[in-house]
DNA sequence: TTGTAAGCGTTATCAG
DNA sequence: CTGATAACGCTTACAA
């Protein structure tokens, strides 16, 4: 293949070949209507020049971009990386493109990253950012930008969603727990602006508590390993076992068992640990962490199905609800 | 603003505001040569139409995408989040957009991944992917789109590189452990198809093995906890303390501690263990997991400065070496 | 089966 | 300071 300074165009392969520029993009689109032989001869031309189609030309022609934008939060999430796979694998399959949009946890620079989602002209969108809500998606669907929401429930004309089914089990979970285990203080960490799912789950526990007239307590503590390690150092110097903690993800879960375990607490007899959202690392820790888990891998890929129906209006449930799973491991006794 | 149905214009814009193309043109653009007057009621229509530039024709028009392309694995790295964020953060105050491109482990597909990423006309690309070699990526050199490479030595014109510096610091580890610990076996956990740097750092581990003829194994493990975990279980039923464990990543290192800790060992007095890519999780295990680290995040940023300088031509040094780091831990006595 | 020509939504180069 | 008009690289009726 030859080098080339700039890029080699249809003009140049159709001109190379003998031919009109139709005929060219014929071929490169698989269309019919080509003999046999054009065919090959403008095949052996485009490999010749080393011709590559301009995305950017056909999406502004077709006004099709054949791109999903995807947004995210900058947060570093483990889980991150299953949600991207899972889209990443059904993106593939049915050949779109993926733009990655990050949200750096303001409001302000959420929305003008949707104003990129806009401008950028993707044919879809899907957003899985808490600060976003009906209000600036709407944006969206004034531009005609099909969107998937994850985590926040949204369904209007271009709008599906895909929520988590966290609640009632675990409500279950710690109706239970309360019934097993009466003499453990029910404790709810709460870390600031960790978004949508951490206010539902709390606002669940809190209910639970109060209907089974079940004193609670809750906890602010930081989303860093490091500070909430001390931080509950602190406090088990004070408080001692007989407590139960429900942390949002794993490594908050396991502040709470080390801190708990070097002032000399016994995991899960004096205090019992779980976590909300489980990752690989909970069967890993020891004690092993009990876990409410949800995989991410397969909400990518049921968000890119999704939003491949909605664009084609052959979406017929807005909505999907993913149901989370619980897996009881070593840190809690029930 | 009103709702469209379908995008609006800048031809819209401009019949609505009673001036021409090159005017809204000029105003979207803050070039100069534009009245006040005008100008303000230019934007008054874009706001009021609602009017976003479309980003393709923009692109297509000046043939600059604004877009970097990222070049990762589909593996469930974690610290492939961290990348991104580094990426992502730079990419933010430049000013560029970000196209994903995920390699599923075969490097077939890596390389269809390249065609796209020259089909997508990004201005640059940042390549993380160890299934692409100096050939393949020379592709994008004829299209001229600039790369920095991770993670692989390769420099050329349109190519810079970021590479990690691993080997020498391991040897440094390595051999002080040697010294100090001279009854403990060596032993390097090869993973099957894990990468360059895992490689790499195996052929170090034999050389510094064989300088200070030392007897060492090698053990073929698998890239997963619980097979692992199964895995040396079993080993830990034949073979007794007495050995000191390369892994390649914290999982893989964990691996090893629970199953020597549920065989009766004792980490670190009889097995020692230290991972090659350390992770927050390391320092959450118990015991803690004695690693080097390399900042994912800083890396990320590194390689979109490289970028933009090597796109205008302002990069001196096609070659940055990021040196890792070495934390001790529990998992190892000194 | 193939070619012509009019878009797609911008930018940019000229004149005015 | 402003307005025509020709690109940018491709698709797609419509003709031939």
């Amino acid at each position: 293949m030859d080098y080339l300074k700039d890029r080699v165009t249809i003009y140049e392969v159709a001109k190379a070949s003998g031919v009109s520029l139709a005929t060219v993009s014929r071929v490169i689109n698989n269309q019919g209507n080509v003999t046999e032989a054009t065919r090959k001869r403008v095949q052996d031309t485009i490999a010749r020049l080393g011709y590559k189609p301009s995305g950017l030309a056909q999406a502004l022609a077709t006004s099709k971009s054949t791109t999903i934008g995807i947004v995210i939060p900058s947060a570093n999430y483990v889980y991150i990386s299953n949600f991207l796979n899972g889209i990443t694998e059904i993106a593939k399959e049915k050949g779109y493109n993926l733009s990655l949009f990050v949200t750096s946890h303001s409001k302000e620079d959420a929305r003008s990253v949707l104003e990129k989602v806009i401008k950028s002209h993707v044919d879809g969108a899907i957003v899985f950012d808490d600060e976003l809500e009906e209000e600036d998606l709407s944006q969206l669907s004034n531009y005609a930008v099909p969107c998937i929401v994850v985590n926040n429930r949204i369904e209007t004309e271009k709008i599906g969603c895909i929520t988590f089914g966290y609640e009632h089990l675990l409500r279950e979970i710690i109706r239970s727990h309360l019934e097993h285990e009466p003499d453990k203080m029910p404790i709810f960490l709460h870390v600031h602006n960790c978004g949508r799912l951490l206010e539902r789950t709390e606002r669940s526990f809190i209910r639970v508590c109060d209907e089974m007239k079940k004193e609670y307590r809750i906890i602010n503590c930081d989303d860093s390993y490091t500070r909430s390690y001390q931080d509950f150092l602190e406090f088990f110097e004070e408080e001692k076992g007989g407590k139960f903690f429900i942390a949002y993800r794993d490594s908050i879960a396991a502040a709470v068992i080390n801190a708990a375990t070097d002032s000399g607490l016994n995991v899960p007899e004096d205090v019992e640990v779980m976590s909300l959202i489980g990752t690989k690392y909970a069967s890993i820790i020891r004690p092993s962490i009990t876990s409410m888990n949800i995989d991410m891998g397969e909400i990518g890929k049921r968000a890119m199905y999704m939003l491949i129906d909605l664009a084609t209006g052959k979406l017929n449930n807005k909505r999907y609800k993913f149901e989370s799973t619980y897996t009881k491991r070593d840190s809690t006794k029930e």
